[in-house]
DNA sequence: ACAATTTCTTTACGTGCGTAAAATTTTTCC
DNA sequence: GGAAAAATTTTACGCACGTAAAGAAATTGT
């Protein structure tokens, strides 16, 4: 796949980098190089796939003259393009950030060229990316909807048109969901927390996405499951600064000292982090060990929840699995035809991190 | 500008959103709608360019055929098309996701396209990513490059062919620069540190890009300047994992106990953020209040660095200056068809934000 | 109601590439 | 060395739009 690796395109040798003449087009890279413009477009759409003197020829051309195919052109005029769409809700929450990264990654070793779009967590950027994207008749594309916010319907048209993959948050459009067991995640958390000391109250994040309802619930009816009464700290705002969050519903619950257990289960990492810095603002020493007054944990595996003072316990999400097996549900509806049958859903377990905060 | 925003594409009305048709082209939106295909194309460049009555018929007629133009199509054939790229050396990094949020949406305002990409802190990604903007032919490009390990050749050749603003870190390569004024920002720190307790040592960062650099130098300056020793801790590693490299040069740094002063400046956030995880798995207590053993800076005000613990007293970059600036140059640069003076460089002061930590 | 102006339609060509089919050349294989 | 196979060239058209020019239609101002 020649769109981003590869040598063709820039002139690498050092001295006479300035002296190669700039090509305008393909059909002048053929005159100069004397071959074919057809036998050109096959070479850059796979450099293998022409005779092997046929690409000497060509490269070195390529170093003698500088080229690349326009990529409006070529994904213009072919019958099954090479783009493949990928819209997060929040690309500045490290979660996406990096979930996005190793999407990325899948996409170009497939030969594929993502295009990344961020809601920013906002509803009509969410619905003026979708249009963007089905603008660009994509191969396919890879979604975290907001969940919530999402305006159903835009997602809907969207996927009718172009095979989805949703991930993240699922929120029963396209053909495929991948994401993480909420509910077996949270009841392993639930166990293991009660298992080392008091119960866990639920501090719930802003209902911005169906994980965000799926999560209590599971929570609710762990501690059923468990014969404990469950106890659900709810939060006020419904934006994506889940730390601030934490640390303005922290430093409340605290000042208000109504809680009725020292341990609290977060809905997410993000606001766990806000949570900790509220309890250390406020005295109150976080851990497991003897003079702590509280436990926290998260959910996630952020990636700087090992950073946090004191680091953060919490589920581990297998960002690669997840980016993977997205990216491959993908390609396979892209194949078929997404003639498959309606929304299936791929859940991956997640895994217990203790660390000491809980 | 019609490309994003706008209510012209995807039909919104409730019940018979799956009723409505789709075009396949402008041609076929023509023939329904009984508008010229000329005028159309007019109307997708500018909705008011066209007659308000000619508006109202192809408004209406969008209402009832779903169709939205070709992205590739319409930027292949425009003399001067819309299309931005962004290019940044780390998308998880939140400082630079921040600032790409920042520069999309005036981008955006203006009109125009972006698209985002990242190195992931990666030679090869960073000229990876350069070729596929240079071969996207943009009106414009906006780079903030990895710095010390950029191919700055990619670089060079790549400002040549496209207009270019360089942003965050400077290799002194196409048209203009905006960024920080680190020695300014650094002076403020050490000044205010010296005025209000020991004078600081400065824990470096890896030293990926020129602000490293100049930060280092600047600490330096701004210790002799008031007659103080420097005193450099530096560290190993020159990936972008800085939380990780704080936290494990800090364990070192404290576990070896050879600290000559109880003040430490971070040259930035991130590495702050690790250093202050290890100084509390030390059990040392970080802050300026009685008991505490240690103070901690940091440069850049990360958005999470109000949530460390304690948190953290930093110097505060103008995110949105700096984008808009950006953005600005790189319109004007446009404009006048990058005739203007080589590498205009455009600097901003930082502010001191005095929080917990020091 | 008339000319002047603006807007629209018609027609036609350009963009840079993909792609298909037939003709030609080159390579492979026995 | 000749036939079969593979690769390449030639020719031609398509894609979905931008854009330009000339003429027709609608609008404006008086």
């Amino acid at each position: 796949m020649a769109l981003i690796s590869g040598d063709c395109g820039i002139n690498k040798i050092g001295s006479d980098a300035m002296s190669v003449t700039k090509m305008r087009n393909m059909e002048e890279l053929a005159k100069v190089s004397g071959i074919s413009r057809p036998t050109l477009s096959k070479y850059f759409y796979n450099p293998e796939s022409v005779r092997k003197t046929t690409r000497g020829k060509i490269e070195s051309a390529l170093e003698r003259f500088d080229y690349s195919p326009n990529l409006f052109a070529i994904n213009q005029n072919r019958k099954r393009n090479k783009t493949i769409g990928i819209l997060v809700p929040y690309l500045a929450d490290p979660f996406f950030a990096e979930i996005v990264r190793k999407i990325e990654r899948c996409c170009i070793d497939a030969g594929y060229w993502p295009i990344v779009f961020s809601a920013h967590g906002q509803k009509n950027l969410e619905n003026d990316a979708l249009k963007t994207l089905a603008a660009l008749r994509p191969a396919g594309a890879l979604i975290a909807p907001l969940g919530r916010h999402s305006d159903i319907e835009s997602v809907t048209v969207f996927t009718n048109e172009i095979p989805t993959v949703l991930f993240d948050s699922n929120i029963n459009v396209g053909s495929a969901f991948v994401g993480l067991n909420n509910s077996q995640s949270i009841d392993l958390m639930v166990d293991y927390l009660c298992r080392t000391g008091e119960p866990p109250c639920f501090f719930e994040m802003p209902p911005v996405n169906p994980n965000a309802q799926i999560r209590r619930k599971s929570y609710i009816s762990s501690m059923e499951r468990l014969g404990l009464d469950p106890d659900i700290i709810r939060v006020e705002g419904s934006n994506w600064e889940f730390e601030r969050i934490g640390f303005e519903q922290g430093l409340r619950l605290f000042s208000e000292r109504k809680l009725e257990t020292d341990t609290i289960l977060c809905s997410n990492d993000r606001l766990a982090i806000g949570l900790i810095a509220a309890a250390y603002q406020k005295g109150l020493r976080v851990g497991t060990g003897v003079g702590c007054a509280l436990r926290i944990a998260g959910h996630d595996d952020h990636p700087w929840s090992q950073f946090t003072c004191p680091s953060l316990t919490t589920i581990s999400q297998d960002y690669s699995a997840i980016a993977e097996r997205s990216v491959e549900t993908l390609f396979d509806l892209i194949e078929d035809g997404q003639s498959s049958k309606q929304c299936q859903e791929i859940l991956f377990d997640g895994y217990l991190v203790v660390r000491s905060s809980a």
